[in-house]
RNA sequence: GGGUGUUUAGCUCAGUUGGGAGAGCGACGGCCUUACAAGCCGUAGGUCACAGGUUCGACCCCUGUAACACCCA
């Protein structure tokens, strides 16, 4: 067999499973399902992704091994900013804007692009194993899921639950649209707060006798548009100026001074300037007071015409310094301080976001949330870890209505129709509005010009990728879906969305579970930002990838771009001979054991380092295991009864069954890969290859040995094959490649482990006497092996063993299993020493109440043993004081449940015994000087 | 300001009704033993953040404090 080489074996694999259609649903058994939290078009495949892909995928290949009717679909949304901007972009290559193009050639553009680039995620996602069904690929812009978004859009229009307002909204005016507040990012970053003089009118003083009113801002050019200026009504300094009115410099507009308990007394002069409509805040409190709103800027965040002359058209930055130096000119600047303030940005163009004015279109979104937080309330789905239900209901019970509108051109374009008179006619196409609204044809209709956010159609993912608004057998079959697997950065986003969503329109909640996963980080737990440079490629951990490269990839295209000297060192620095390849199981190994219930994910190259070796000793094991049964004749091997060694191996493979469904069933993937890890390395090769080897290499030849030699060697390739099921969810290339060997060997049917059982725990039965047994051969080893590795005896030396003590099953166990101690700890001679012999000199390990002995013969150093002893004895001594403490506090005996203080009893005595004799052992050595 | 989470070996993390503190990596010592040096054998290392409380008994339950992280305002 050829060494182990990850790249050899898993890109042909991945194709010869997809096109046998393992991947689509075949099961019998339960219906079970995924959903794909669906990548973007534009992206490319990161840590993240291949995180979460490797849990699904687990889950998916678990499933489906036993039985279910598995479904886990593809698809991509098609990221209307995202997607927009990166055509915008190439466009800009060519001095072009959208509006050179026109519309309908845009969007053609945008399909050409998405049509020959957007699958670049589609073939990053098969690297890493995923078995999606690929032939139910959607993407959120076909026409078949289209029909259902409009649809969705009529019918809640038609039920009241969407309708069309002037609100105050994120705008991004370099993008020039509105945004979700979910996708603006508030930073604190470092600015300034003015303080400017508005003079009061009609010979008003304050209580100190000053005839202004100072107010604090962060943003002084809003204060063209300011309607009033709010004290706190239980502020006495201010309360007699309530009513009365300052005059708004610049604009020279008389404002009135107002009463709100929004004002923060202790926050600057206790003054606040009230601008409607630029600030959230403000809004709230004009409307409390019926303030009038004064837009004073452009989509673009310049100065519009409702300002004096002097300052239309000036850029809201430029407005900022002309303004400030305005008011300072007119004396009315009082001063300017240091301040630390949140600065909302948005998160795709990182401009500075507006609250702006405009018409949007709107979710009433009440209705909806209160059976999605019922449903979360009430069991029917449930988080895991639970604790992320709080983060929920927090968001869901404080819900705003839904700005769904969003002013670009690549999207779901809104189904509402305009006449001349601008009545809003809500239909899925132009004629069918004419029909439902029933509007003679001379009427012209003019569709409106915006389109959906993206988050909007994503929203009803569960039932449109199933065929909604047709009752499909799909739908029946697979919604509600089984679990969602997803990151806790988009439980608002999307999570919370598809439940309100599903509920409404199918009365089912969307899936049963939601598994929230951390977030990947580096291995100093920075968040993976390609600013930073600190990304991965989880590719490259698949592939491998040399230093220069490496470097390479990771300075080029920075948004900025003076990083890229630090990116280069630290990148030398971490990464000093760049990547090898380990493999995608290694990658997803590493995966499932990070996958604690933590909230980061430290993704460690040690660790991915330790797995890719786990799959190199798989590998080399079945290697061993194939050599050693080649010959075997499988009819004859199983009428040889298994032997203790048999029997126990089997039984710890029937515990890992057992801990892999349970690990499985907890969504605890850390548990189940360290599961198959113990028992692959820490059994199987550790102590069963070992165990085998001297039956294999005995040289008798008589029908007993030939009976055993088969018996281990079926059971050898049995535990094997079951260990590869049991792992193929994990580590899914590995297992198959090995499997093929195995199931031609072992006559199986069946052409892929994928689509084989998953282990069940009555195929190995669980055994107490066989477990005894090997840990009573295991415990002589390790101690004899000690002995050896403290006294630095040369493992080439052979040993010779003295017994002594123990019972009648000891002496048996040690005859019938003499070749395995012989070899596993390189003994020479065993030789059973009566009670009341003397031993000679010797270096002692103890089993139970077996005495386990080295002689000394010139072998071992009197001194380094006596330490050794030492050492035992201060263990065994605290130990059983600590122990004897508690057997003598007379409530610990009285209040503790029997079966503990039984067994604290027990432990006392065994150490006692123990004691006796390793005292015994210090006084023979103290005669020797 | 409100909320959530984290704090266990040098590092990264497990510890599932409260009853003997674990793993991987790293460190140290010894091995080219016929599957594997990407390996084998052995060893060391922890006041479980801190302070109280409940309990016969606390890493685990309760209260408080501190540090860090994230979310919301």
């Amino acid at each position: 067999m050829e060494k182990f080489k990850p790249q050899d074996i898993e890109a042909e694999l991945y194709q010869q499973w997809e096109s046998a259609d393992y991947f689509a649903p075949s099961g019998n058994g339960d219906p079970y399902c995924i959903l794909i939290p669906p990548p973007n078009v534009t992206g490319s495949l990161h840590m993240g992704h291949t995180f979460q892909h490797t849990l699904m995928d687990t889950l998916i290949r678990y499933q489906r091994m036993q039985g279910g009717k598995v479904l886990w679909q593809m698809g991509t949304d098609h990221a209307g900013i995202a997607t927009q901007m990166l055509v915008e972009r190439q466009l800009a290559e060519s001095q072009q804007t959208r509006y050179d193009l026109g519309r309908e050639k845009f969007l053609e553009r945008v399909w050409a692009w998405k049509n020959e680039s957007g699958n670049n995620i589609s073939q990053q996602i098969r690297r890493v194993g995923s078995s999606l069904d690929w032939s139910r690929d959607r993407f959120t812009m076909d026409p078949g899921y289209a029909k259902a978004v409009t649809e969705v859009f009529v019918r809640l229009h038609d039920e009241g639950l969407i309708y069309r307002g002037k609100r105050l909204v994120n705008w991004d005016p370099v993008l020039r649209t509105a945004i979700s507040d979910l996708e603006v990012e508030n930073t604190e970053e470092n600015g300034h707060l003015w303080h400017f003089k508005y003079p009061l009118l009609d010979g008003a003083k304050t209580a100190n006798g000053e005839t202004h009113l100072t107010v604090a801002t962060t943003r002084p050019e809003t204060m063209l548009g300011d309607s009033a200026v709010a004290v706190h009504p239980d502020d006495e300094r201010y309360a007699h100026l309530i009513g009365s009115h300052v005059q708004l410099p610049l604009v020279d507009r008389p404002i009135p001074v107002i009463a709100d308990h929004y004002v923060d007394r202790e926050f600057g002069t206790g003054c606040v300037k009230i601008t409607p409509a630029h600030d959230f805040n403000d809004n709230e409190v004009g409307a409390r007071h019926d303030l009038p709103l004064i837009n004073i800027f452009t989509d673009t965040a310049a100065l519009n015409e409702t300002v004096p002359e002097a300052y239309r058209g000036l850029d809201r930055g430029l407005a900022r310094t002309t303004i400030v130096a305005d008011m300072d000119n007119l004396g009315l600047l009082a001063k300017i301080d240091d301040h630390k303030l949140m600065v909302p940005r948005g998160d795709r163009s990182g401009a500075v976001i507006e609250p702006y004015l405009t018409d949007q279109w709107f979710v009433k979104i009440a209705p909806l949330a209160e059976p999605a937080i019922a449903a979360v309330e009430n069991g029917d789905i449930q988080f895991v870890p639970k604790q992320y239900e709080n983060t929920y209901f927090a968001w869901m019970r404080e819900i705003k209505d839904w700005c769904i509108s969003r002013q670009l051109w690549w999207g779901h374009r809104i189904p509402a129709f305009y006449d001349d008179a601008g009545k809003i006619y809500v239909a899925a196409t132009e004629a069918e509005a004419r029909r439902k609204y029933d509007l003679s044809d001379d009427v012209t209709l003019r569709q409106d010009d915006d389109v959906l956010e993206t988050w909007f159609s994503s929203a009803l993912w569960p039932f449109a990728t199933l065929g909604w608004p047709d009752e499909t057998a799909t739908l029946e079959d697979f919604l509600p879906s089984s679990v969602l697997v997803t990151g806790h950065d988009i439980i608002f986003f999307w999570v919370a969305r598809m439940i309100m969503m599903t509920q409404h329109f199918t009365g089912k909640v969307p899936f049963k579970t939601v598994y929230i996963h951390g977030l990947v980080r580096d291995a100093e737990g920075q968040k993976m930002s390609k600013t930073k440079g600190n990304g991965l490629d989880p590719l490259d951990f698949i592939d491998g990838i040399e230093l220069d490269a490496l470097v390479t990839k990771r300075t080029s295209n920075l948004t900025q771009p003076k990083m890229a000297k630090r990116i280069e060192q630290a990148t030398r620095r971490d990464f000093p001979d760049g990547i090898p390849a380990y493999g995608c199981d290694a990658l997803r190994f590493t995966f499932c054991a990070l996958a604690t219930t933590g909230r980061d994910v430290r993704f460690d190259l040690n660790r991915i380092e330790g797995y890719r070796n786990f799959c190199n000793k798989l590998w080399n094991a079945a290697n061993f295991v194939f050599m050693n049964t080649e010959d075997l004749d499988i009819a004859k091997a199983q009428s040889a009864a298994p032997s203790i060694i048999d029997r126990w191996v089997n039984s710890q493979m029937h515990r890992l069954i057992q801990d892999s469904e349970l690990a499985l069933k907890t969504y605890r993937f850390d548990l189940y890969a360290s599961s198959v890890y113990e028992f692959a390395w820490g059994e199987y090769c550790d102590w069963y290859l070992e165990f085998c080897k001297p039956l294999f290499w005995r040289e008798d030849t008589d029908a007993e040995t030939e009976n055993a030699k088969n018996a281990a060697k079926l059971n050898l390739l049995r535990v094997l094959e079951a260990l590869l099921r049991a792992a193929h969810p994990i580590i899914p290339f590995i297992t198959e490649t090995l499997w093929q060997t195995l199931r031609e060997r072992l006559n199986i049917s069946g052409e892929t482990i994928m689509l084989q059982a998953f282990p069940q725990t009555d195929e190995f039965t669980l055994d107490a006497q066989a477990e005894a047994q090997v840990n009573w051969l295991k415990a002589i080893i390790t101690g004899v092996r000690t002995i050896r590795g403290e006294a630095n005896i040369k493992p080439s030396q052979a040993v010779n063993l003295l017994l002594q003590g123990g019972n009648q099953e000891d002496r048996e166990r040690a005859e019938r299993d003499k070749d395995v101690l012989q070899r596993l700890a390189n003994v020479g001679d065993i030789n059973w020493l009566a009670a009341v012999e003397t031993a000679p000199p010797n270096a002692l390990a103890l089993v139970g109440d077996l005495k386990v002995m080295v002689p000394l013969a010139g072998l071992i150093d009197v001194a380094a043993e006596r330490q050794r002893l030492d050492k035992e004895l201060e263990k065994l001594t605290k130990e059983l004081k600590r122990i004897q403490g508690k057997l003598g506090n007379e409530s610990f005996v009285a209040k503790a449940p029997a079966e503990v203080v039984a067994k604290e009893q027990h432990k006392a005595a065994d150490i006692e015994t123990a004691l006796g004799t390793l005292n015994e052992q210090v006084a023979q050595l103290a005669e020797l000087g």
